[in-house]
Order: C-alpha cells, then sequence, then structure tokens
DNA sequence: CTACATTTAATGTAGGTACATATATTTGTT
DNA sequence: AACAAATATATGTACCTACATTAAATGTAG
C-alpha cells in the first residue's frame, strides 16, 4: 500500500509536504512490525529498546539519566519504563552508593537471555523490511534524514532557547 | 544534531539497520516540531489532523469510520479525539437519521476559523524543515519510503491473515 | 555548619495508541 | 415476526509520551 492508499488521500500540495507525512506513517509501521514480533516475548518496543541500552554496558551500571539519553524518545518516563522491566526481573535498580540520588541499573541474567533469544529474531526482521534497499541507497537515506534530523532541530531549539539568554 | 549525537551511539551493525532507527527519531521530531506549533492553540498533532479531514469534506458530514481511515493512524480512537474536539466546539457529532448506529461528523464555524488561522502556520513549518530539500529530491524520498512501507505492510499483515482462510 | 540552589529520580496529569470488548442498530434468514 | 449475524461507534485496559512538579540528596556560599 502506498501512503495515498493508506491515509485515502489522492493528492499532497507538495512533494516535501507529502514527505512530511510519508516519514511520519513508515515510521508508525516499523514500529508495528517490532510491536508484533515482540508481543509473544511480553516486551514492548519500548522496553526492549531499554533492554539493549542496558545490554550495550556490557555490565557496567548506568544512571537513569544517561540511559534516558540514549533512547529513541527524548523520554522523562524512563523510571515508568524501568519498573516494568524491573517486574518482569529483567533489570535490578540498586541506589547508587557514592551518589543515593542516582539509581545504578543493570540488566539481569534473565535479561540478557531473553535479548540473546531476541537476537535471532528483531534484527532480522529489521533487515527484511529493507530487504530491497541496498547499503548505499540506506547511506544516501541516512545522509538525507540527517537534513530532515538538523532542521526539525533547530526550529525546536529556537523556540526554546529564546529566553535562556541569562 | 546527527542521529549519532541524538541517542549517543556511535555505529550501527549495517545502513540498513541505522535506516530504521533514523526514520523513527525523524518521525518524532517533525511530529514535536507540529505539536510546538500548535499547542498555544490548544491542539494536538492528532486533533489538528482530524480537523483537517473534516475540512476537506467541504460541509458533508463524514462517519466515524470513514474519518478513522483517512488519519495517519490505524486508529482505533477517533471517538475519543472527536470527544475531544466536541468539547472544544469545533466539531459536532449528531446521529445519522438513515443509520441511527451512525454518527455523522461536522467541522463548526470555530473550527473553520482555526484551521484558517494554522494555515498561515503549519505548512510554513513544514515547508521550513524541507527547506534543504528540492522537489525532486523530496520525490525521489517518497519513492523510496513507499518501499519500504511496502515491506512493513507485508509483514504485517503476513502474521494477521495467516489464519483467516475460514 | 546552616541556608539555599542544584541535581537525580520519581510521580502527577492530560493526552494518545493498540487491542479487546460492549452496546446499539441494522441486515439477513427462516 | 423472531432471531442470528454483521456493522458503527463507544468503552475498558494496559501501555506510552510530554510536560510540570515533588522528594531526596548533594553542592556551595556565607
Amino acid at each position: 500500500m502506498t501512503l495515498e492508499e493508506h491515509i485515502h488521500q489522492r493528492s499532497f500540495p507538495s512533494e516535501r509536504i507529502k514527505l512530511m507525512l510519508h516519514v511520519q506513517l513508515v515510521a508508525r509501521q516499523i514500529v508495528a512490525v517490532t510491536r508484533k514480533v515482540l508481543t509473544p516475548y511480553g516486551l514492548t518496543p519500548q522496553q526492549y529498546n531499554v533492554l539493549r541500552i542496558l545490554r550495550g554496558q556490557r555490565g557496567q551500571a548506568m544512571a537513569v539519566q544517561s540511559l534516558a539519553e540514549r533512547m529513541v524518545d527524548p523520554s522523562s518516563n524512563a523510571s515508568r519504563l524501568l519498573d516494568k522491566l524491573e517486574a518482569k526481573v529483567l533489570v535490578k535498580r540498586t541506589v547508587c552508593p557514592q551518589d543515593r540520588r542516582r539509581a545504578d541499573v543493570v540488566i539481569t541474567k534473565k535479561g540478557h537471555a531473553l535479548l540473546d533469544t531476541l537476537d535471532g529474531i528483531i534484527p532480522p526482521s529489521m533487515e527484511s523490511i529493507t530487504s530491497s534497499i541496498t547499503e548505499n541507497k540506506a547511506e544516501q537515506l541516512n545522509a538525507d534524514l540527517d537534513i530532515l534530523l538538523n532542521a526539525c532541530d533547530d526550529i525546536i531549539e529556537k523556540n526554546t532557547t529564546q529566553t535562556q539568554s541569562k
């Protein structure tokens, strides 16, 4: 299904406006695919993302804040995602002894085992979405997306930073 | 900020895997921009989307279902979005006389007025995100996104339709 | 060493998504 | 006419996001 078929719209003011909607729809479908794959394992895409970040620490504990910074979402809800992962015994939070405001977060053995299983499933799903796209093509697309990303960041900061000249 | 800077990740297994994350992040930032613009007007991006679809009907009432089909989201929450828009007197729902299960939804005069104001704000924001992208480039990107969209749809349907051979 | 600001995480609130279920109404069948 | 099946919308639940606020711990200036 094309974008036009998805949202029952025949035409767009411009290819650039269409592109804005297109990116949103494709992102949604990518998430839908990962959700479908993860559901049997009781994880949501966001929870999976957190687990993967923690595994990337290779055993080192991580503060909630630095975890949040690595998430795909700007995210203020890392705490609540951790609540759910902790309830499933996939991560463990302990108070950091050096700075008792902080929480040291680590992935558990059970979390590792789950990720090991998912390694054989999620990356292949992502590869299969992009099966008709060459690495060169993907590289080009990534470059173009970086341009859009920068433009968005500029607009967002323009409004945020305006009264920060203190 | 590049994708790498955003999520504090230096490298990716492949450009294609990176592309999957990249699309998600850019989509999120596009929504963030529209949210920032809409907030002063008391609308969310989703509510704005609904209003625009209703305006596209040019006065003709619309069933909730066909509205939902045109939304960027697969959406089962059109009802609840309409609740909020109705509370703000931006849309009106009446029971359809021909089929009393249905709700006839129309945009109100107040809704029209709000959209008229936003016409001068939202499309320019979207244009400015894409200011470094030519129409030709955008057309190419749209073609590539269609490929990804199709691949996602295939995977999603593969699992949905499998037991529907009754 | 106390007073105040800053930092880290957690929590409150309002909105949204996805999937399942409920309710009302119409349609189709006998 | 009676009743099952289908349809249109609404609602329930669990999860998520965005933004603001709170609570506890730490840093710092007097």
